[in-house]
DNA sequence: GACCTTCTGTACGGTAACACACAATTAGAT
DNA sequence: ATCTAATTGTGTGTTACCGTACAGAAGGTC
C-alpha cells in the first residue's frame, strides 16, 4: 500500500507517527488499510495471530474470559498502540480476547514482517518496548482500579480512555456492553451512568453514550486516569489524553 | 564472582538457570551475590535502578501505592524472575514500588551492563522478553482476579505464589502485610485465615502461616492460579509451581 | 400499525467487604 | 517479672455490589 492518503492515514497511529520519514516509508510498505467491525474478535485465547495491527480510528478491548463466562477488561488499544505484542515478545499468544469495542480504521502487518522489523533492532523495537511498557502500566493500573475504586470512577476511566481514542463524543455502547469491559452488572453500569447523567457530564440514550463536560468528568475519576495518561506521556512522548483549547 | 558455589546458586534461578553454558558464564562475570532483607524497598516509584535483581531465595513484591495510601500489589518476582525490566524495556523507571516480601537471597547486576547483554539481542534478551510477557499475564491475572473473586479466594493464591517461590512450607507474614498485598483489610485477612485454618489447610500463629495441606489449597483457589501458571510453563518452559512426589 | 427484540429502568433481598472500635494474646525489651 | 508494642480476634453497623425478576421504552421488521 502506499497512497497519500494512507500515508497519512497510517500516522493517525502514534506508534507508526513516531517513526522517522527512512523507517516510516519502510514499514508503511509492508502494511495494509483495514476496517474493524464492532464485535469483531481479532484473537482468542490461545490463537496464533497471523498479523498485528495498527487501529487509527477503531479501539481494541483486551478482554480476559473467566471459565464461568463473566469477562473483564485488562486494557485497551486504540491509536496510541499496537495489537499483537505478544509476537515479538516471543510467546506468539495470550491468555486474552482481542474484540472491537468501537468500529473504525486500522493497519496489519503480516507476522512474519512484524517479526523481521523487530529484528532489526531499530528505533521501532525500541518505541515497541516502551509502549509495551507503557500497557503494562495500563494494566497493572486496571489491577489497582478493580481492587479499590468504585463503579462509577471506573466508569468515568473507561469513558475517558475512550473520548481518547475517538474523533466523536459519542461512544457508541451498550450499558450491557461496558459491563461486560469493567467485569460488573448491566444493572450497575446504568445506576453509574444515572449518577453522571445527573451530574451532567454525560448524556445517556439507548446503545449510545455522550460525552458534554469533559472536564468535569476528569474532576470526577480516579487518579488511576491520570497515571497512567502521565506514564504513556513519559514513555511514548505524547499523552493519549486529549488536551482543551 | 564467580566461586562455584555461587555458580550454583546463581542457577537456582529460572532464567539464569535457563541460560547455554557460554552465555551464562559470561552473565556470570557480572553477577554479584546480595541478600534481601525483609521490608527493604528495592525501588521507588519513579527511581531509577542503578541495577537489575535475581533473586534466589528471596521474594519482591511489586506494590502499587495509592494517593490516600492504600496499596495493592500487582505482581511477584522470586526465583522465577528478575526484577527490574524496565531498564530493558527502555522506560527506565516504573510506576511501582518494589519491596522484599520474604528476605533470602540473589544476584544483581549494574544496570549497564544488563543494558549491553539485552543489546547483544542473543538468547538472553529473547528469555527476558518472554518473561517479560509472563510477568504481563501475572499482572493480567491479578486485575481480573481483584474484580471477580473473593478474599479468600484470593488469600489462597497469594499463599500459592509465594510457597512456589520458597524452600520452606513456612511463610513469615503478619495478616497485616498480606492485607497491604491483597488490597483488603487486615481483618479480612484473618478472617479468610481463620476460614482456612478451620479446613485444616493451613495453620496462622502470629507473624507466620504454614502450608499444611497444599493439594487442598490447589483445590481451593480460584482458576487464576493454574492459568498463570501454565503460562509461565509454557513461556518459559517450566511452571513455577512446586510439584507432588 | 403490529410485532418482536434489544436496551434501559426499577425494585427487593442477600452478601461480602468496609470502617471503626476495642479486647485478648503474644513476643520482646528492660 | 513487668512493661510495651505488635499482632490477632471479635463485634457492630454501614455500604456497595450482587442475583434475580420484571416492567417500560426504543428501534427494527414485516
Amino acid at each position: 500500500m502506499s497512497t497519500a492518503a494512507d500515508q497519512q492515514d497510517a500516522k493517525k497511529n502514534y506508534l507508526l507517527g513516531s517513526l522517522a520519514t527512512a523507517e516510516f516509508e519502510r514499514v508503511l510498505t509492508k502494511l495494509q488499510p483495514l476496517s474493524f467491525a464492532l464485535g469483531d474478535v481479532m484473537h482468542e485465547s490461545g490463537d496464533k495471530m497471523d498479523y498485528v495491527y495498527f487501529p487509527t480510528t477503531a479501539i481494541i478491548s483486551l478482554l480476559y474470559i473467566m471459565e464461568n463466562g463473566s469477562t473483564a477488561e485488562i486494557g485497551v488499544v486504540g491509536n496510541d498502540g499496537i495489537l499483537g505484542i505478544e509476537l515479538f515478545m516471543g510467546g506468539e499468544t495470550t491468555t486474552n480476547r482481542a474484540i472491537v469495542q468501537s468500529a473504525g480504521l486500522g493497519f496489519k502487518m503480516k507476522a512474519r514482517d512484524m517479526k523481521d522489523e523487530f529484528t532489526l533492532g531499530g528505533a521501532f523495537q525500541k518505541l515497541l518496548l516502551r509502549y509495551t511498557q507503557a500497557l503494562i502500566a495500563q494494566i497493572s493500573q486496571t489491577a489497582v482500579c478493580n481492587r479499590l475504586h468504585s463503579v462509577e470512577q471506573q466508569l468515568c476511566r473507561w469513558l475517558l480512555l475512550s473520548h481518547d481514542r475517538l474523533d466523536s463524543d459519542k461512544l457508541v455502547m451498550t450499558h450491557d456492553l461496558i459491563s461486560n469491559m469493567l467485569g460488573v452488572r448491566r444493572e450497575g453500569v446504568t445506576l453509574a451512568a444515572q449518577k453522571l447523567v445527573a451530574q451532567k457530564l454525560i448524556t445517556s440514550v439507548r446503545g449510545t453514550m455522550t460525552i458534554i463536560d469533559r472536564q468535569s468528568l476528569e474532576n470526577a475519576v480516579c487518579e488511576c486516569y491520570e497515571v497512567v495518561n502521565t506514564e504513556y506521556n513519559r514513555l511514548l512522548g505524547r499523552g493519549v489524553a486529549r488536551t482543551f483549547a
